[in-house]
DNA sequence: AAGGCAATAT
DNA sequence: AATATTGCCT
C-alpha cells in the first residue's frame, strides 16, 4: 500500500537524484545499451543463420516498452486492483499515431462484420474488468433477447497471444476451456470459443510432433507449473504470480510450437527465423537460458518472448 | 456440468 | 480456411 508508481507516467527527468526507491542501484540510463542497437552483429547472425533483427527505431522501442508495461500491468493487475484506485486497463495503449504504416500489430479484437472500434461494456463490479482493447464489439448486435447470435470470433494475433500465455501458465493439466476463458478475461469470450480454439491448437501442436519417444517426454507435460496462484477466482480472473513478483510471460510448460501454417494477415510478414537446428528436437523441456526467443506460433504469429535468465527465484 | 475429440456445418 | 456445433464418450 502507500506509494504507487504509475508506470505509464514514468519518465526520465534528466539526471536528477530523486530517483524512485526501486531505482536505486540500477544502472543509469546512460549505462544501458540503447535498445536501438542491434544485439547481434549481422555477421554473427548470418553465421548462425539467424535472420538479422530489424534495426529498431525509437518508435519501435517505445512501442515495445509499452508492450512490456502493458504486459506487466496485465499480469499484475490483480495486485493493482486490490489497491483499488483507477487501476489501469491492461491492453489499452491508445495508438497515438500510426507511426509506420505496416506496423500496427496492436489491433483490436473484433468479431466478424463489425467495426474495428471496440465498444466498452461498462462493468460496475470494480474489481474486475475485461481488457478493453481485446474487447469484443458486437456482443450487443441486437441481443435484445431472442437471437444473441454472436458473430464469429476472430482470433486476432493479440487474442491468440493471450490465449497462449494463459495456456502456458496453466500447464496442460489446467488448460481447460473454462479456466482459460476466465483467465483470458476477454469480454464476450465464451467457453465454446476457447474450446474450439483449444481443440485446434492441440491439433496443430500435436501434429507437428511425431514425437514417438514413449519414454521421456510425457511427464514434462503433466507437470503443474504456475497453477496455484491463479485458481479460485471464478469471476474476474486476473493473472498473478506466486511470489509477489512481476511475472513476465515466461515459465511456459512448453514452448509454443511452430507450425508451418499460414493464417490471418500478419501486419508485417514477419520472417523471423526460427531457432536453427529445429529439425525434430523435443519441443519442450528446454526452457532454459534464453534471453529472447523469437519464434512463430502455429498460425504464423510472431512471438517475442523475453526470458529472464534467472526469472523466478525458487 | 465440463472435457476431449472427431465429424460436420457455416 | 477459420470457427462453430454437434454427437458421443469419459
Amino acid at each position: 500500500m502507500g506509494e504507487e508508481v504509475n508506470l505509464t507516467d514514468y519518465e526520465y527527468s534528466g539526471g536528477n537524484d530523486d530517483r524512485l526507491l526501486w531505482e536505486v542501484g540500477l544502472p543509469d540510463v546512460d549505462d544501458l545499451t540503447p535498445l536501438t542497437l542491434q544485439l547481434i552483429p549481422s555477421e554473427l547472425a548470418a553465421a548462425f543463420r539467424i535472420s538479422p533483427e530489424l534495426s529498431k527505431t525509437m518508435t519501435d522501442v517505445n512501442r515495445a516498452s509499452q508492450n512490456t508495461f502493458s504486459s506487466l500491468q496485465r499480469w499484475h493487475s490483480q495486485d493493482m486492483a486490490s489497491m483499488n484506485n483507477s487501476y489501469f486497463k491492461p491492453f489499452s495503449y491508445e495508438r497515438t499515431r500510426e507511426e509506420t504504416v505496416t506496423e500496427r500489430d496492436e489491433t483490436d479484437l473484433i468479431r466478424e462484420g463489425s467495426d474495428p472500434r471496440k465498444l466498452r461494456r461498462v462493468e460496475s463490479g470494480g474489481t474486475e474488468e475485461a481488457d478493453s482493447s481485446l474487447c469484443n464489439e458486437n456482443f450487443a448486435d441486437d441481443s435484445s433477447a431472442k437471437t444473441p447470435k454472436r458473430s464469429r470470433l476472430v482470433w486476432t494475433p493479440q487474442l491468440h497471444k493471450r490465449f497462449i500465455e494463459v495456456v502456458a501458465h496453466l500447464g496442460i493439466k489446467g488448460a481447460v476451456p473454462k479456466t482459460i476463458m476466465q483467465l483470458m478475461n476477454v469480454e464476450g469470450l465464451t467457453r465454446e470459443n476457447v474450446a474450439s480454439h483449444l481443440q485446434k491448437y492441440r491439433l496443430y501442436t500435436k501434429r507437428m510432433q511425431p514425437n514417438e519417444g514413449p519414454s521421456s517426454s510425457d511427464h514434462l507435460f503433466t507437470s503443474t507449473p504456475a497453477t496455484e496462484s491463479m485458481r479460485e477466482s471464478s469471476e474476474g480472473g486476473h493473472l498473478r504470480n506466486t511470489n509477489g513478483h512481476m511475472a513476465t510471460p515466461t515459465l511456459m510448460p512448453y514452448q509454443p510450437q511452430m507450425v508451418p501454417m499460414p493464417m490471418m494477415g500478419m501486419p508485417n510478414g514477419g520472417h523471423v527465423g526460427m531457432p536453427v537446428g529445429y529439425g525434430g528436437g523435443p519441443p519442450l523441456g528446454f526452457h532454459h537460458h534464453y534471453n529472447m526467443v523469437q519464434q512463430r506460433d502455429w498460425s504464423g504469429n510472431n512471438f517475442g518472448y523475453y526470458h529472464p535468465v534467472a526469472s523466478n527465484d525458487k
